[in-house]
RNA sequence: GUGGGUGUAGCUCAGCUGGUUAGAGUGCCUGGUUGUGGCCCAGGAGGUCGAGGGUUCAAAUCCCUUCACUCACCCCA
């Protein structure tokens, strides 16, 4: 029989593993909760609608990277392929802006899209999505930012690039982007074949191409910065200087755009090095039109999207340890057995990991299981002992052993943890 | 969707230009200690050589097809 193997694209992510994701999205939610940032869990299947307005319909990701499917009844369902969409749908959809015009939310969960999977990409992975609604003062964005800097730092990323850039808005972002594709136009034949693509699609994409002929054009177009407005201005000025003030440093770029087409103003991504040429750890930015545009009221907002998958890989292997039962119960016949059953499962309602073996194999090999396990003790029970009421407590670490109360789970307890 | 690399034991890999029963290390099991882990020693189990087809007296090895994994492009977290 043909094996079944996960799908493309998604994996499994085993028991070496998860101590390493638990402890970072541990660390994530206590300083949430110090951020004042509240958790709201959301579906991982929307209306095909919603992306299709959120995200825009020419974006690769709604083009040809989602998973959509047409559910009985009717109705395109979609795999969500990010989650700020779907936030912002729940938040309409339950009038959260009634209750309190201010709302800081957070949010975990798998992704979904159907793209090749590479080293640090994968069609099923996980993003840590921080959504701040319903301000758009610039002391936000940098207050977001710098809480962000803050966290991946705290988790023990090391070699961090802030790159952030201001996109403009409706007012200022129209006449830019008419300069610069009539400037590119006049270059089409110096530009690479996707880009001239994207003249059509999606024009201030071309800005990103890595492609060096490219490039060298891009150099000489205009930039975004020299034509926002002036409120615009003002607005990336003051979220640099607020940046200053917390001492969170960064580099402008100037031209860095967004794949999805939500947002204005404030837009910034983190990279490293060490993650291949999928560098990008985060991004982010403003999108002060997405309320609107999926009907809701005219509320801004910012947030940013962490890859979980690409943070994890980032960080060390470490021996978590704590993983290890504290002691092993090696029996030796029925009775004792039995006893090792009691007492096993008395210290572990005690709080104490305990373990013990049912095969009925040999104390060595019981003995051996101990030692692989990392169990810092292991209690004898033979005939012996069950006759004379005591049983052998071994310390694995120094191998000294001594008689304790089989009886006496209390004693036990103090002498393994203690 | 496009291109490159790789598929041999649970894991990491060797197997040269085709040649008998396909190997190593590690892990697993058992024993050396009639009831004592780590170190050491001995033994054992474990493989449709990714799959299908072809060439040949003979294929893990050569050819074709296909699948999977992987890296890169595209794009993004």
């Amino acid at each position: 029989m043909a094996k079944i193997t996960s799908v493309r694209g998604f994996r499994d992510i085993l028991p070496d593993e998860t101590p390493k994701w638990q402890r970072v999205e541990e660390k994530i939610r206590r300083i949430f909760f110090d951020f004042g940032i509240q958790e709201m869990r959301i579906p991982v299947l929307e209306k095909t609608e919603l992306f299709k307005r959120g995200i825009g319909e020419a974006t690769d990701i709604v083009e040809k990277e989602m998973y959509t499917f047409l559910d009985r009844g009717n109705e395109y369902l979609t795999m969500r392929p990010e989650a700020t969409a779907s936030v912002i749908r729940a938040y309409i959809e339950h009038h959260l802006y009634e209750k309190d015009p201010m709302a800081k939310l957070f949010t975990i969960g798998p992704m979904f899209r159907r793209e090749r999977p590479q080293k640090g990409r994968f069609r099923q992975f996980h993003q840590i999505n921080v959504e701040f609604l319903g301000q758009e003062d610039p002391r936000i964005d940098a207050d977001l930012i710098s809480m962000l800097m803050y966290l991946l730092g705290e988790v023990g990323l090391e070699n961090l690039t802030l790159e952030i850039n201001s996109l403009g808005c409706d007012v200022c972002r129209p006449a830019f982007r008419e300069t610069a594709v009539c400037f590119l136009k006049e270059r089409e034949g110096r530009l690479c074949d996707d880009c001239r693509r994207r003249l059509e699609s999606n024009p201030l994409r071309i800005f990103d191409c890595k492609n060096e002929a490219c490039q060298k054009t891009i150099s000489e177009a205009p930039v975004i910065l020299d034509f926002i407005c002036v409120e615009c201005r003002e607005h990336f000025e003051k979220v640099m200087e607020y940046l200053h003030l917390l001492d969170v440093s960064f580099v402008i770029n100037r031209k860095m755009v967004r794949g999805l087409d939500y947002y204005t103003r404030t837009a910034f991504e983190i990279t490293t090095r060490s993650l291949g040429a999928q560098n990008a750890v985060t991004g982010g930015g403003r999108y002060d039109g997405l309320v609107q545009m999926l009907g809701g009221p005219a509320i801004s907002g910012i947030g940013f999207a962490i890859g979980f998958d690409r943070l994890i890989s980032m960080l060390p292997d470490t021996d978590e340890g704590s993983g290890s039962p504290r002691i092993f119960m090696a029996a030796l016949g029925e009775e004792a057995q039995k006893h090792a059953f009691y007492l096993c499962n008395m210290l572990r309602r005690s709080g104490v990991r305990a373990e013990m073996d049912f095969s009925g194999k040999s104390l060595k090999s019981q003995m051996k299981r101990a030692d692989k396990l990392g169990c810092s003790h292991a209690l004898i029970i033979g005939d012996r002992e069950m006759a004379e009421g005591t049983a052998q407590l071994r310390n694995m670490g120094d191998g000294t052993q001594g008689p304790v109360n089989i009886h006496d789970a209390g004693t036990i307890l103090r002498r393994v943890t203690g």
